[in-house]
Parts: C-alpha cells; sequence; structure tokens
DNA sequence: GTCCAGGACAACA
DNA sequence: TGTTGTCCTGGA
C-alpha cells in the first residue's frame, strides 16, 4: 500500500479490504452518512472526515499524514491484516466463504469506548435511523462545534462531563425515548466514579464484559457490542436479532436462546468471533436472511 | 387508528 | 433460572 498526502486528502494507494460501503453500514456506527457521491462523511475522534473509494484507491478527505498517522490508522485497524482473517473464516464453512466475500471490505473500526457505550445504550430495542438522529441531536447539544464541511455542521460527541450537564428531560428530548434514564445513570456513575472506561481495553474480555453489564441500559448484547467496537474485544459475539436470524439460517435449532447462540459461535469461531459477526450480520442484513 | 421492529429490566413463577 | 410485560418512536 502507497499512502501519501494531497489536497487536504491522504490518499491510501492499493489498499486491500476496505470498503467504505462495508465498514460504515455494518452496524458498528452510527455517525457517518452516505453522500451522492457514494463517499461517507462522519465525525470521529473529533475530526470531521469524507471517506471515498475510487478503485484501489482509498481518499481520506479533509486530513493530513500527521492526523493519518495519529488517529485514521488505528481507527481504520490498518495493522491488522484482514486477509488472514478472512482466509481463516473461509476455511470453516460455506456461510462464511459467502459472507467474506459479500463484505469483503468491511474493517472493525477502533471506536471510543465512551462513546460506544453511550450510542449501544441508545441502540437497544431501537433501530439505526432513530439511533444516529439521537447521537447527533446529543453531539449537537451537548458537545463541541467542530466545523463545517460541504455546507454542514458538525459536532463532536459529548464527553462524559458535557453530558453530565444535560438533565433526564433534555436527554430524552434528544429522542432516545425510555433510554434517557440509562444515559442519565450511566453518565453519572462515570463522572462520579472518575471511570475512564477507555482503560476497559486493558482488560480480559469476560472481565470487560462484566464490568460494563454494571451500567445501567447495558444488558449482553449492548455489553458485547461496547466491548467489541469500542475495547478491541475480538473474540466476543454479539447476537442481535440479524445475528440471530442468520445463525438460525445456518448453525442452530430455530428454538436455541440467545445466550447459547453466542456460546456456540464462540466455540466456533473462538478468537475471530467479533470478525466473523460482523460479515455475518452484513450479509444477513443486506439480504434480509431470515425474515 | 393499528401493528410492527428493536434489548434491558423488573416482577414474577 | 427462565419467562413475561413494559418502556418509545416512526414507518407501513
Amino acid at each position: 500500500m502507497k499512502i501519501y498526502e494531497e489536497n487536504n486528502a491522504v490518499v491510501l494507494e492499493g489498499v486491500e479490504n476496505f470498503d467504505p460501503k462495508h465498514i460504515f453500514e455494518c452496524g458498528q456506527c452510527f455517525r457517518w452518512h452516505r453522500q451522492e457521491n457514494g463517499s461517507y462523511t462522519g465525525v470521529a475522534m473529533g475530526k470531521i472526515l469524507n471517506v471515498l473509494r475510487e478503485d484501489d484507491k482509498v481518499y481520506l478527505n479533509n486530513t493530513n499524514l500527521e492526523e493519518f498517522n495519529n488517529i485514521w490508522f488505528n481507527y481504520f485497524n490498518l495493522g491488522v491484516n484482514y486477509t488472514d482473517i478472512k482466509d481463516t473464516l473461509k476455511k470453516m464453512d460455506e456461510y462464511l466463504d459467502k459472507a467474506t466475500d459479500f463484505g469483503w471490505g468491511i474493517r472493525i473500526l477502533e471506536q471510543d469506548g465512551w462513546e460506544m457505550l453511550i450510542s449501544f445504550i441508545i441502540s437497544s430495542n431501537n433501530r439505526i435511523p432513530m439511533i444516529q438522529k439521537a447521537i447527533e441531536n446529543l453531539s449537537r447539544n451537548f458537545g463541541d462545534f467542530i466545523g463545517e464541511y460541504e455546507g454542514k455542521d458538525y459536532y463532536s460527541f459529548p464527553t462524559p462531563e458535557q453530558l453530565n450537564k444535560a438533565t433526564q428531560e433534555e436527554i430524552r428530548a434528544c429522542q432516545t425515548g425510555f433510554r434517557d434514564k440509562y444515559i442519565k445513570s450511566t453518565t453519572e456513575a462515570v463522572v462520579s466514579n472518575n471511570d475512564d472506561v477507555r482503560k476497559y481495553t486493558g482488560l480480559d474480555t469476560n472481565t470487560c464484559i462484566k464490568e460494563l453489564t454494571k451500567f445501567n441500559g447495558v444488558g449482553p448484547k449492548v455489553a458485547d457490542c461496547i466491548a467489541l467496537f469500542g475495547m478491541r474485544k475480538y473474540d466476543t459475539f454479539p447476537v442481535d436479532v440479524w445475528v440471530k436470524r442468520v445463525m438460525q439460517e445456518f448453525y442452530v435449532a430455530e428454538d436455541m436462546s440467545l445466550p447459547k447462540i453466542r456460546t456456540y459461535a464462540i466455540d466456533k469461531f473462538g478468537d475471530l468471533s467479533g470478525f466473523a459477526q460482523q460479515y455475518l450480520f452484513y450479509y444477513a442484513r443486506e439480504l434480509g436472511i431470515g425474515r
């Protein structure tokens, strides 16, 4: 891969296993929006970025090499060899063989743990467009204005201290629904205990999930998502309705419970469970499998 | 107006 | 220890 800077952009030439649509629409993130030219614009790590792929070139627009090295290289998980991961998964069975071809450009983003904690609390019993709207509202009302890009204003996700200034009513006014009390209580817990959830990356997977489940509004599925997408715990397997459908379609009996599906998958996919989950989720959701 | 999609939690057996 | 009703919102 050749990496160079030109015109306020960083170009990744010959980058493998990288497709914006696959990355931003596999259920792991909520702040990226598709533009008319097929690129995606979003806010992450307090920066506005636009991502466009043209053949074997990926353009990271509105950034420079310094930011790329400090932020985006890790954010896009570029140190991980997805060719190896897919090869291992492909050998496991025909479904993963198909799913890894279908979502060939998926990468698991290294997102901020605190943002994932609140985002996935909002995700519970909620649909993606509504989750996106609530997170945007929270950011506009309680985060920092970062700047304008192509005629739109962008705001950073609020810090624990910023969000803690919001009342439960103000949180609900951001269209969080009944999850307002979960967000309020979790934010209060983080601030009052001076709890840096980013440090949870250093815990082992089971401890990490157990700690996350202590927060109000965080159950098994939400904890798995936070651990996988915000804390680099790749050996876990969040089971949402789509993953349940695809697992029942291809692997397990119709009446298997969610925790048992999870255990089954982790036994089978091991250290690559989180990656398998992403390929299967994207495959199931795009094709409407099991509906 | 009615139904449905989406997990956590409290109350219950 | 597992099961059931409730929570909120927008789109069909």
